[in-house]
DNA sequence: GTCTATAGTACGATAGAC
DNA sequence: GTCTATCGTACTATAGAC
């Protein structure tokens, strides 16, 4: 029935929800069979080891990230859009859901768990990430788009660190504190000093 | 030999050590009683249910911070030093051990997945640091110690994101990360606008 | 590519002796 | 307060039929 692409996407886009909902190590095989309709052999089929199925998470997500920021649309924002797009898919894939977390949020939560060729692809898609958020605040603050002293790279990392801190700590404090701070976050940036 | 006192703060010690490196779901009571050289029965006569341990942690710790927040040593303190003596402690008890997150933090990545009356502590626990926070931060920015606009009480919350958020990715970026994270927040406070 | 069946391990928890 | 012993459950993973 589902060809072989079917079946392995959508125990990618389950596990991948799972995972950023309960954690890695909070969902199961038999979860993901028993949603899908399938045995857990099957599952086992396609990723015959746990790694496996946590490393393609990661993979996939990289490359999803880099599709994205390759967009022309996305490319020919000038800096302020380009963050503004970002916070608003880091809103709309985690917060529209039930407090989802990120993947990188919920990979560091768990880091010292997740099998080791999981944790270097998490590496690559942090660094990833961060590059490129280090790349729109330098041509955001050139640009007289952005307001921030320091290193462009130190910057991002308080960026991601607030995006990701807040987005977990929303779970005890509600969606309102994800968005209060976020805000707080981003006009902060637009100050000008 | 030992006295009940003595095995039960043993539990909690460990417990919330291994909490903070792993992640509540991530260890057992067979890590407990063998570390302790105890038998896991005996841990079930301190805490019946793994519930029963992580509420007590969380009650712990919120003792803790009440108690440290009330001491004179800290109350005499002028803002500015008042947040840096918190953040030298944040420093202290997470990342001069091998990458344990706070308590906070942890609980946040798991929250889904905690006992519902341990959700309940954690929530006062979260509410009273981030309102210790925001006093702080109201009487920083009165006696012109720290810079923001917005509420304090936003301030407060962007602060402690940071801090956790940028705690969790230090373990994929290493201690560095930290550093320079928390390094950049605190030099936005003191810049002059 | 999916199934049945099962091995092997780890977990939380409890009964009852000392 | 700690022990031995054990129950019931859930997990990752594999062998072999279809």
């Amino acid at each position: 029935m589902a060809t072989r692409t079917d079946t392995k996407e959508k125990i990618l886009d389950l596990a991948e929800a799972l995972m950023r909902e309960k954690g890695f190590g909070e969902f199961s095989y038999a979860h993901l069979s028993s949603e899908l309709n399938i045995k857990n052999a099957a599952v086992h089929y396609h990723f015959p080891s746990k790694d496996d199925l946590g490393k393609a998470i990661i993979e996939r997500a990289l490359q999803r990230f880099i599709t994205w920021s390759h967009l022309d649309s996305i490319k020919e924002m000038r800096p302020k859009e380009k963050l503004a797009a970002f916070m608003e898919v880091y809103y709309k894939q985690n917060l529209d859901y039930s407090f989802r977390l990120c993947l990188i949020g919920s990979s560091a939560a768990a880091f010292p768990a997740l099998p080791e060729r999981m944790q270097q692809e998490v590496k690559g898609l942090a660094e990833t990430i961060l590059g490129w958020l280090a790349q729109v605040f330098e041509e955001g603050r050139e640009k007289w788009e952005l307001n921030f002293n320091g290193s462009a790279k130190a910057m991002a990392s308080v960026f991601i660190s607030t995006l990701a801190g807040a987005l977990q700590l929303s779970r005890i404090g509600g969606k309102s504190f994800y968005t209060t701070t976020v805000e707080q976050l981003w006009n902060q940036l637009l100050v000008k000093h």
